[in-house]
Parts: C-alpha cells; structure tokens; sequence
RNA sequence: GCCGUCAUCGUCUAGCCCGGUCUAGGACGCCAGGUUCUCAUCCUGGAAAUCAGGGGUUCGAAUCCCCUUGGCGGUACCA
C-alpha cells in the first residue's frame, strides 16, 4: 500500500470548532498509527462566509493542542513545522507558511488549477456549462417540490442549449457555471472503513454545481482535485458528508482518478441531540482554552466520543501518546455521540491533579490575573510562594481553571462574617471563646520555620483531644470566615503565621 | 417529501463481526456510608439499560435475518 496520507482540511468560517478538533484527532492519529503524513490544507472556496482572522485562529488551535503537522499549512514562526520541506509564504494570509510538495494547500491559491480541470470536464463530455440564473433556479425547485418531485436541476442547459450559444454568452462574459453531468440509473457503491458498505442510485444525485459563477470551484470539485493531486490516500470527515461521497466518486471515474478510502465519523451530538450547535454553549476550542481546560483533558475527551480501544481496556485516561499506539479507525462507532461537560470536568481535573507545582502556578496565573480579588490583593499575596501555596490546597478542588481562586477569596481578601458562624454546634459563649485562645496559644507557640500543614496538624490535634470540632470549626470560620473551606491546618499554612494569629484575633474581637 | 444512515444505563461506552461464559461489564453524573471539624479529594456500596418495538432463524439472540418506529444527516453557485 501506498504511504498513508490523510488530511484535515477547515474552512476559515469562524473558530475551530470541537467536532472540528475531534476530526482532526483521529486523522493525527490514523497517520501516526500508520507511519503516515498528517496534512493541514484550507478550503476557503465560500468567499460569503470568509471570516477575518478564522485561518489563523484554526492554525493556533490545533498547534494548542499539538496536532502536529507534517505538511500543510503553519504559522510561521509559532508553528512546529518540518524543516526538511520545501517552504513558501501564503499569498493570501501574510505570516501564515505553507510546506510540502504538493501545495499551494490553501484553496484560493489554486484557482487556475480548478479552473483547468473543469474545463477538461466539460471537454470530455463530462460536465456542461450552465447559464441559469438563480431566479429560474428558486422557481423550478418550488415547482418540483410542489409537485412533490426531488428538488434538483432540469438539466434545462444541458438538453436546449447550443454550442454556438454557449461560445456566444463566453465571449459576451455571461455568469455561468459548470455542473456534472450526473449519470442515470448506476448504482454507486463504496466500502467506507467505519460503516461498511454504502450505496445509492445516481438519479436521486442532482447535477452537481463545480464552478460557481465567481470563478470559485464548490467544495466538491476542489477537495477531490486537492485529494488526487496532494496523494490523499484516507478520507477520514464527519458524517455530513456520506450523502455527498457518490458525487466524489463520480468525480474521481470522470478524471479516471485512483479512488481513496473513506471513513465517515458520527457526529458529536448537543444533549437534546442535535447537531453540536453554538447556543448549546461553547462549541469552540478556543472558549474551552478560555475557560482553563487542558489539552490533554480535551484531546482524551474528545478521543473516546465516537471511539473506544476496545475490549479489556477499562481505564479512561489515555494520553496522546497512547492514543497514537492503539487507535483503529475500524473501531470508530457509528452512531452519533452526546457531548456532556460533567466528564469533561472530571478528565480535566484528574489531570490537573498531576501537574507539578511549577505547571500548576503557571497555567494559573494567567486566570488569577482576571480576577478582581487578585487584582486587589496585596502585593505579599501575589507572589508566586504565596499563590503555590493556595494552589497546593486548590488543586484538589478544580475543575478548570477559571475556577481558580473562587471559592478560596478569603486567601486574598478581607473576610467579613457574623460571629455566629464561629460556633460549633451548640457550644457555649465561654467555650467558644476558650477554643479560639487556645488555637492562639497552639498556633502562636509554633516557630516559623516549622509553620507546615503536618506540623500544624499535630499540634492542633494534640491541644483538641477527642473533641476535635470544638477546636478546629472556630478555627477555620476564624481563618476563613466560610461555611465551607479547606481544614484549618491547610488554611494556616497558607496565611501565614502572622496573619493567622491577626484574624484569631479579630474573631476573638467579634465575641466582645 | 425524497435519499442516506443510525439505535445497549441520564451521558460516554464494553459486548455484536466468530450466537451460550451477559441474572449485560466499566466510566461520568446521582444517592448512601466511611476516611481525624465544614468543603473538596480519596475509598466502599447502591440505584440506573425487559440491549427501541415486533416478528422470524435456533435447543439457545444484545449478538444472525426481516419489518416497524424513532433519531440524525443530506437534499445550496455552504463547507
């Protein structure tokens, strides 16, 4: 067989898109399962839908989430890209690279060429030139579905108009376009590697717009030319695109192009199961990014959405190194799958658990710098020991990290609480009153250098006895003016001695 | 409407190809209990799918066949 090649080939039409993502996941994955060549191309054939800025935001998505590339399109400079291919600069998209030998891999720079193989179409026999305006277009559909026929073009340019006409509205520079001229009654069949075998009978397929009025190819024409002509060997694309995999095929026969695999992936779903849609909430990598979730979280996540390793494989954390050994496209399920943010949730903090304490601050910082509380906070409380430290006691606590110092402002503020809270159960003023001195006298007997959370802890549970709640509940509301809250051994360290013994004081203050 | 495609706990899924080991397993979430005070973590346990429904084939079907229903996708000079 042939090297493999596969390809993830975006439109710049807003974000990376998550389903987007998980496409180009299993395509990385196909290729390095199989020694294989992953390549980046942009198909921005929809000049209508172009949005400013989209391709670059789709490059830096998936360099995010390090889906390296071997050919294709990268950012210069930011992208990790091969060095031992050929390099240009994009003529459309200035800092923007495009390497390999098979390029340009942005589809507005290879007008010419699908202008090219049009015409040959055409030449052939296999396609024709049509000259209907939209208007008569819109009319003949709502006949046909009046009618309750199939929607699709009447071939009116192909059966009445002439070859001297057409030479005539060419040279008069008239719109047109050029369709496929679809055949009658064939049964096109394929074998695509996730659903078997697949077929559909050629009259329901409609004659094919290749060229659109503006000089632009469809997104049919263009991806099977770019699939030929870059040695795409695996088609691997969501689901959307079975319906349209006959045109392709029948493309590929009228060239008398070798036909590539295809794969056809299930859709990720909403919760009420519908397309994953934007109003569902953040469909685009870029707001995951936003919201402080990993990539490994995302990668993994999205990985097992529409596939699974497997029998005897229980675990639920794979990393993409993993991945690249075990994944079988054959094990990709057909059905469409729910996208659901509670495991999400739970992957990311499983991984946020493993990070390092310099990982940890560093990926952090950035979501505590958004925050008021942080903003306001003393320059002491911003350091990075200090901010480690309430990392130490919040890793155990986050999801994501936007939810970084939430529920924990009282490390960074002023703590404001009414002096009921400090008692525990039904204890009485006077006991109340002794447990907190006795929190001074324990806390305010521990050196500094010996200030740790271990340590903390054993002297605290040596003063309480067996009536820990006693001790420790006016303790931690003392420290942190919460209901709920990290122990106060934890709450300790982090504060600091001096400041412990500061807001012991000030409850003390509070009982009169 | 027409064409295509799919269907196991609420969700992600294992099992289906090669029928019996499935009184259908795991994970998330949920509930309960435990783990030195509250929260979180962690641990243990629990509820949760008559395998969409119906009909076959078979000694035996989640697994094979047919039908029905439902979902989803497509039906653009969008991708």
């Amino acid at each position: 067989m042939d090297k493999v090649r596969v390809r993830f080939p975006p439109s710049p039409t807003g974000y990376l898109h998550i389903g987007g993502l998980r496409s180009a996941l299993y395509n990385y994955l196909f290729a390095k399962k199989n020694g294989g060549i992953f390549i980046l191309k942009i198909e921005d054939t929809d000049r209508k839908r172009f949005v400013e800025g989209a391709v670059e935001s789709l490059i830096s998505s998936l360099d995010w989430a390090g889906l390296d590339r071997d050919e294709g399109v990268f950012m210069k400079n930011h992208s990790p890209s091969p060095e031992s291919l050929k390099t240009t600069e994009s003529e459309n998209y200035p800092g923007v690279i495009e390497a390999g030998n098979f390029g340009p891999y942005i589809q507005s720079e290879r007008l010419d060429l699908y202008k090219k193989y049009a015409e040959e179409l055409v030449g052939s026999g296999k396609a024709y030139y049509c000259f209907c305006e939209q208007d008569r277009l819109d009319k003949i559909k709502e006949e046909k579905i009046a009618s309750k026929q199939a929607p699709m073009y009447d071939r009116y340019c192909l059966k009445n108009v002439t070859p001297e006409e057409i030479n005539e509205k060419l040279k008069s520079n008239c719109a047109y376009t050029i369709r496929l001229k679809v055949p009658n009654d064939e049964i096109i069949e394929f074998e695509d590697l996730v659903r078997g075998k697949v077929s559909i009978n050629s009259n329901t397929i409609d004659d094919q717009v290749l060229m659109k009025s503006d000089g632009f190819p469809t997104y049919h024409l263009a991806s099977v030319i770019d699939d030929h002509l870059m040695r795409t060997t695996h088609v691997i694309r969501g689901e959307e695109w079975l319906p349209s995999t006959p045109k392709h095929i029948l493309l590929y026969r009228a060239f008398g192009w070798e036909i590539p695999e295809f794969a056809h992936l299930p859709l990720l779903l909403s919760t009420d199961k519908k397309k994953l849609s934007k109003r569902m909430g953040d469909v685009a990598v870029e707001d995951y990014i936003k919201n402080g979730y990993l990539k490994e979280a995302i990668i993994n996540f999205v990985a097992l959405l529409g596939w699974h390793p497997g029998e005897g494989e229980t675990q639920e954390i794979y990393s993409l190194d993993e991945l690249e050994k075990i994944f079988d496209i054959k094990r990709v399920h057909k059905a469409g799958a729910v996208f659901d943010l509670k495991k999400l949730d739970w992957l990311n903090a499983q991984y946020i658990k493993k990070l390092s304490s310099d990982e940890l601050y560093e990926k952090a910082l950035p979501f505590f710098e958004q925050k008021d509380f942080y903003i306001n906070a003393s320059s002491e409380k911003k350091s990075e020991e200090y901010l480690k430290k309430v990392l130490t006691i919040e890793r155990e606590r986050l999801n994501n990290f936007s939810e970084v110092g939430e529920n924990n402002r009282f490390f960074f503020m002023d703590i404001e609480y009414g002096r009921e809270m400090l008692r525990w159960k039904d204890m009485s003023d006077e006991a109340l009153k002794d447990s907190l001195e006795k929190s001074v006298t324990v806390l305010g007997g521990i050196d500094g250098q010996d200030w740790q959370v271990k340590n903390i802890e054993e002297k605290l549970f040596a003063a309480a006895g067996d009536k820990k709640g006693d001790l420790l509940w006016p303790l931690r509301v003392a420290l942190s003016g919460a209901q709920k809250s990290p122990s106060p051994m934890e709450l300790a360290w982090v504060l600091g001695k001096e400041e412990s013994l500061l807001r012991l004081k000030n409850a003390l203050g509070k009982l009169g």
